[in-house]
DNA sequence: TCCTTTTGTGCACATATGTGCAAATGAATT
DNA sequence: AATTCATTTGCACATATGTGCACAAAAGGA
């Protein structure tokens, strides 16, 4: 009785072709097995993931139908796996969610995934697990033809690190908000995030080439009118998914927003002062979700919360204590439809009242 | 690193609700965990089937954060896998497929599924193998809400007790034609097929008491107006989806329908003097797919082919050697939209020409 | 209350699986 | 042709996992 490993070995970055071998214990391959395959190597994965996953047979036995060796096949297997050929999921819905689930997305109205979070984790893990999580719950919302929103910041970076193979077509992953700030030249990182993104989904990428915020209002609007700019808003109307997660003011560990440079310490002081609880894209909102009246919103370059709202699906990750605040914003704004958090925060949700803003 | 179990244990038959148990060496349980979940042992499979295939945590880990012994963990997953909580699925489309494959669903165009077979496999293992292999499909075509057509014979017999559990709502079985005959008095296993696909998908299951064939074609007409039959007929109109096997006349292992009793001498010989080269749920069809003008089926119980063309999703199983001109005229026929068949039966499929009928 | 039956648990052992390492292969280059 | 380089393979060993078994805890019956 066979089991199924999991892990994705740490084996070295291989992008190159796949190219038939011959061993010299062994009768040629080639004539064996169905000809008229694709690359032998991918081949033999499906062949070793359907004997596996859906017969249930052992390694070793597909090991001898195959004619390879018993570790070739768990590293086929193992292959399979990473590039997105099999897939796992878990189906925790309807009534056999816990009661937590459901008593939140009843409470809110949303889709909600509660990551299992042993008390005694650290931040990092947590942040980790979410991840993990979120990435394939990610997997069951992107599809192929999707064009798909995605926000910078390091949440959406354990995100895209965690992401896990799923090919697609036509898909289209396009940044949500700038990403540019005075202080770090190069923030590649944001980039490096949509080229992940692009690389799990097989899907072309869209960067933003603009600053976080502006300095000035005026030219934001300028910019606006720019071919290239207005063409990445287009495509920005047609996104049927966002991924984002919050920036909270509150935070314990203070969101990259609030570090990084991108605020000076006035800008900070005026958040405060409107009774501003977070962010999502770089764009402000107050305890009821609103982000208007809040001047550094007419600078910022994340879509409005109005347009927002208008993308039919909008997942927000969030991981650890101090987002609270911010989540009830996002909340009572209706920001969201689809939520992954991790366990601890989920019991504060449901339990803490909505804390009177400012 | 983790690895990751897949056998059913052929544990106790388990129907019984879930109880809370408490251990001697650990302190009690109940206040560990999320409070407010459903029954704790369903709960704590959900949260180790999380950990377990979407972190990667290693079984002793995950014991570890549930309070439990490793082994617990073992049998949480196991029965996470069992009941469907857990859903495994092999993504084959596309351009990963194997060329047999997209070679295949080119010609005939319909969705082709092939199941690896090495060649030195007997003839009940090559079943088997079709059979579980079939069932994965069928989980990815049956959903909530719909209407599933499901005959009866030893194919089908064999993907009844390969099928996995995948709970849903407002699913229907019903039967697609009867079974009773003269011969045996039970037939109860035609019934029984029907209740593991009823299990199976938590669907509520339409017996169709008539025999297989009638005597008379008049009594069939007679019957026909009966207001118990018109229900049944009513209940296959509303069919989503059908699955059947083939019965083939020339099958070195006659299928069901042509051994059990069924067919008379003569009217064995009949089907042979119509070019008939095999049958749908009892219904008999010539090699270029038509069953017009073939006697018998007027007294037969199944859907006629103009019916079951009208079916929005027709999933053919199909396995072993003998049946490949009962295929050639089904596919002619375009009784058929899904197939799944062993890969021995594929290649011959791909190379031989469509047998000259008669 | 006592007894029987059912169900879940941990232990220990037999298998099954992942991975570092050295050897072997095939392709590309000199 | 010889050489180099990047992959791939099989081996062997360390882990990880499945399961028979005996026992403990609940549930049900008398």
């Amino acid at each position: 009785m066979p089991n199924m490993p999991l892990n994705t070995a740490p084996t070295s970055p291989g992008t190159g072709a796949f190219v038939q071998h011959v061993t010299s214990s062994t009768p040629p391959r080639g004539t064996r097995g169905t000809p008229g395959h694709g690359q032998p190597r991918e081949r033999d994965a499906l062949r070793a993931a359907q004997l596996y996953y859906l017969q249930d047979l052992t390694m070793e036995s597909i090991a001898k139908e195959l004619a390879v060796s018993r570790s070739t096949v768990s590293r086929l297997l193992s292959m399979a796996r990473r590039t997105g050929l099999v897939n796992i999921e878990i189906n925790a819905g309807g009534d056999r969610s816990p009661m937590l689930v459901r008593e939140l997305e009843h409470k809110f109205g949303i889709k909600v995934h509660v990551v299992p979070t042993d008390g005694a984790l650290a931040d990092a893990e947590i942040l980790e697990r979410v991840a993990t999580h979120a990435a394939h719950v990610l997997n069951t919302l992107v599809s192929s033809g999707m064009t798909v929103g995605v926000a910078w910041g390091s949440t959406m970076q354990a995100l895209s690190l965690a992401l896990t193979r799923k090919p697609t077509h036509d898909t289209l992953i396009v940044q949500l908000n700038g990403a540019a700030n005075p202080q770090t030249t190069g923030l590649t990182y944001a980039s490096e995030i949509l080229q992940r993104f692009g690389a799990a989904y097989t899907a072309r990428v869209e960067q933003f080439p603009v600053p976080a915020f502006f300095d000035q209002a005026s030219t934001r609007e300028a910019m606006w009118r720019e071919g290239s700019v207005r063409r990445v808003l287009g495509v920005q109307q047609g996104m049927g998914l966002a991924v984002f997660s919050l920036g909270a003011t509150e935070a314990a560990v203070p969101s990259q927003v609030y570090r990084g440079g991108y605020l000076s310490a006035a800008e900070s002081a005026a958040l405060h002062e409107h009774g501003v609880v977070g962010d999502v894209a770089t764009v402000f909102f107050d305890g009821s979700g609103s982000d208007e009246g809040i001047e550094i919103n007419s600078r910022a370059t994340g879509p409005t919360l109005r347009a927002l709202r208008k993308v039919p699906r909008r997942l927000c990750v969030l991981s650890g204590a101090g987002k609270l605040r911010a989540l009830h914003g996002a909340l009572a704004g209706g920001l969201i439809t689809d939520l992954v958090l991790d366990e601890g925060t989920a019991l504060r949700l449901l339990n803490a009242p909505p804390s009177s803003s400012h």
